[in-house]
RNA sequence: GCGCGAUUAGCUCAGUUGGUAGAGCGCCCGUUUUACACACGGAUGGUCGCAGGUUCGAGCCCUGCAUCGCGCACCA
């Protein structure tokens, strides 16, 4: 190379190394931030983007404060920041606001976890020690995440950076939540409730996963007299039955109808009244069904239907309190046993199958879920709201999706989502935990009255902030942590502040969670959007797949099958992870992580840096090639390919396409731009004349710009570099450029 | 039970207005050719899950089936 390159001096020397993402990727992030251009206020400051350019905004969707970031959140980050970075070239006033989500249960029960290995309890602490703890265990796994998120180098405005729990956004949740106790759409009331005692709290039905289980299907009679004999897997639970169901079409049972029965079951007196139900399946065990109210939502209804009496016999330990001594503070599990043989001995027992079911678990705690009757805070789904056309909540939430309003990519799951909202029971949102945006509610006792019921006794407040006068007590229980989360589009833009940012910002462009939350967040936020705000929350909802390990399966601890995004990035650098987590993947679709296609992406990256020493070489060699030189038919032909490949990319762009423009992209620099461009060329610098050379160098330099343009989105730091080792770019950050098509 | 997705080269996966099968990795052969051995040139490799149908023509549309995975419901 030193004979045939009198120039070498311009050569930047670190070009003529291999390229190396660990000396660049770090510097050049620091030269973005301070450059101030992750801010759009300071893109128009600067000039980089027109005061009146259109607005495009996404929210990042906030990580959990429960520890480090994943492979999963490296994919939606990468994918974002592809977005993001292409609408700000294209000259749009861009936002990507950070954040991070205070996940009440997940972090709380993180730290209890912690404590006990310490030897002791939350209790032992008291709220506010305990809050602290966990307030110091939030912090420090922000600042990791945080870390993180700029390793990946996403071009975030830490200037809006917001948590779920501040001051800001409890201020919105306090505001939201008056706003819809006030329209009658939050209410209390004792229902059946998920209860998780292992996590102590009750949960939503969104909170709870299945899993398949192998159970004993018991069919007995209560007692010798009972002319009716029922099925169920819980006997531990018949003490609290006050009735059996059937079928009113059932010709076996109809002379029963209406007769009740006392007997002692298990040495506890019970009262049975037989009474029938349209909801009772025939062919479904003995075609009778125990009525358990206390616990069982479906008994629960019929036992409303028919105006039966509720007998609690479990309490929130999963412990028996009723039943004889032998019975009483037995785990329920227990019990069942101790029932069942109570059964055989006293020969009641008629079948024992072996059967599969469901048990619901509650997907934090792992704890198996326990219906129990609380009082606890509900959202009404069902409730005409006056302000919103008398549309109820969930009408205002399948609205837009069916309208073509917001449009979900892959479309397959707007059914998905539909189906959700048509099955959506009322949202219960209080939690018995400590770590959370407390309810705003007080509570005092009215002395003068004189009502026997309690809570005629007892004035309540609803306010955002607290009472005026002594002897108010706010309420003891939390938020459902979705319930902050569902205020995040405009909450972190000011909300309920009229802000300028909120003006702008909102409607997002696009959000990009993965399918998994479509229910807990994605339904949450239009839910609060289009009832707070009376509009769409964003306008395109991009659900991405799961991560899953080089087999299939999903990352967990129990697996052990964790990578660490860190180390991937040591090995191969952050361009190579986030181009590999994005190309060829596209919506919806799950991605078995492979190390080799990062592999193979890292190499990509030295091939530019390879391609750009080629050209750089080239044209430091020369200088005519920069001075508007005539085109040779040749080299016009391949401008006009790479101008047809860019109208191509940037429209699939624009359809969030961006897994395929990445494929394309590196299809064209390897075996276009390398192997045949510039492979030509070699031929003609050695030998063609002046002019010809002139054109050429032109084609070749404009070629790479264009190409380090449009693959910055995706490996924006080997392209920035690359970018500002041309002398004529020193002034100009590659992310503010403008996109290289209209 | 209802619904959804997947099934394409050894592996991971692209392939939307139906028109002669693609990429990466791996494997094999060759090349240290002056941007790059993190490279270059070349070779091998597929009845596009199965069975029908529509069509001049189907990986792509329709019907049925199989296997794997997922969601929802049920869970007496």
């Amino acid at each position: 190379m030193d004979s045939k390159t009198p120039n070498i001096n311009n050569i930047p020397e670190k070009l003529l190394k291999p390229y190396s993402a660990k000396e660049t990727e770090g510097r050049i992030y620091s030269a973005w931030e301070t450059s101030g251009f992750f801010n759009p206020d300071i893109c128009i400051e600067k000039g980089v983007t027109a005061p009146d350019a259109e607005p495009f905004s996404i929210v990042l969707p906030p990580p959990n404060v429960t520890g480090t970031l994943h492979l999963g959140h490296a994919f939606e980050d990468s994918m974002e920041d592809v977005l993001i970075r292409y609408n700000r070239m294209l000259g749009k006033k861009v936002l990507w606001v950070p954040g991070t989500d205070h996940a009440a249960i997940a972090t709380q029960s993180k730290v209890e976890k912690i404590l006990e290995k310490e030897g002791f309890r939350k209790t032992d602490l008291g709220r506010e020690e305990f809050l602290k703890r966990v307030d110091a265990f939030a912090q420090e796994s922000h600042d990791t995440i945080v870390s993180q998120l700029r390793l990946m180098g996403s071009s975030l405005d830490w200037s809006r950076e917001a948590f779920t729990l501040d001051a800001k956004r409890n201020f919105a949740v306090r505001t939201a939540f008056k706003k819809m106790y006030d329209d009658g759409l939050i209410y209390r009331g004792h229902r059946i409730v998920n209860w998780d005692p292992k996590g102590q709290t009750v949960i939503s039905d969104d909170e709870i996963v299945y899993e398949e289980r192998k159970a004993k299907l018991y069919t007995f009679k209560y007692s010798k007299d009972f002319p009716i004999a029922i099925s169920t897997t819980r006997p531990e639970t018949k003490i609290g039955d006050t009735a059996v169901a059937v079928n009113p079409t059932d010709e076996r049972y109809t002379e029963f109808i209406g007769k009740e029965y006392d007997m002692t079951f298990c040495g506890v007196p019970i009262h049975i009244k037989i009474v029938d139900d349209e909801s009772v399946e025939k062919e479904f065990g003995t075609g009778a069904l125990g009525v358990t109210p206390a616990h069982s939502q479906i008994d629960a209804e019929i036992a409303k239907r028919h105006n039966l009496p509720t007998v609690q016999v479990i309490n929130e330990f999963a412990k028996m309190i009723k039943g004889g001594e032998n019975l009483l503070g037995k785990k329920t599990t227990e019990a069942r046993e101790m029932i069942a043989q109570w059964l055989r001995d006293e020969g009641l027992m008629e079948k024992e199958e072996d059967v599969t079911q469901n048990i619901s678990l509650a997907e934090r705690s792992g704890g198996i879920i326990e219906p129990l009757p609380k009082l606890q805070w509900f959202i009404n789904v069902n409730k005409p709201i006056a302000e919103r056309e008398n549309k109820t909540l969930k009408e205002l939430m399948l609205e837009p999706v069916q309208s073509g309003k917001i449009a979900i990519l892959p479309d397959r799951f707007e059914n998905v989502y539909s189906n959700w909202i048509e099955n959506l029971r009322d949202w219960c949102i209080s939690r018995q935990i400590w770590y959370g945006h407390r309810i705003p509610v007080w509570y005092r006792t009215v002395e003068s009255a004189k009502s026997k019921v309690e809570s005629e006794n007892t004035e309540t407040y609803c306010g955002v902030e607290a009472p005026e006068g002594d002897g108010w007590t706010q309420d003891e229980d939390t938020l459902d942590t979705w319930f902050s989360s569902g205020l995040w589009t405009f909450s972190t833009l000011g909300w309920p502040e009229n802000t300028a940012d909120l003006k702008t910002y909102h409607p997002n462009a696009i959000v990009m969670p993965g399918y998994e939350i479509i229910f807990f967040w994605v339904a949450r936020m239009i839910l609060m959007s289009q009832y707070l705000i009376g509009d769409i929350p964003f306008k395109t909802v991009y659900l991405h797949g799961i991560v899953r390990d080089a087999n299939g399966k999903k990352f967990s601890k129990s697996a052990n099958n964790g990578i660490d995004p860190l180390e991937v990035i040591n090995q191969y650098g952050t361009d190579a992870l986030r181009i590999s987590l994005i190309a060829g993947v596209g919506p919806g679709n799950d991605i078995k992580f492979d190390l080799q296609k990062v592999k193979a992406y890292s190499k990509f990256a030295n091939k530019i840096w390879n391609i750009t020493r080629f050209v750089f070489e080239n044209t430091s060699k020369h200088d005519a090639w920069n001075k508007n030189p005539q085109i040779t038919e040749a080299d016009q032909k391949n401008l006009d390919e790479l101008n047809a490949l860019m109208q191509e990319i940037t429209k699939e762009m624009n359809e969030y396409k961006f897994y395929l423009v990445a494929e394309k992209l590196y299809h064209y620099a390897w075996h276009t731009f390398a192997d045949r461009i510039i492979e030509e060329a070699k031929t003609c610098l050695e030998t063609g004349n002046e002019a010809d050379c002139a054109s050429l160098l032109y084609t070749l330099h404009f070629t790479l710009s264009t190409l380090l343009k449009a693959l910055h989105p995706f490996m924006p730091f080997i392209t920035e570099e690359l970018w500002s080792l041309f002398p004529e770019n020193n002034q100009h950050l590659l992310m503010v450029e403008k996109w290289p098509c209209k």
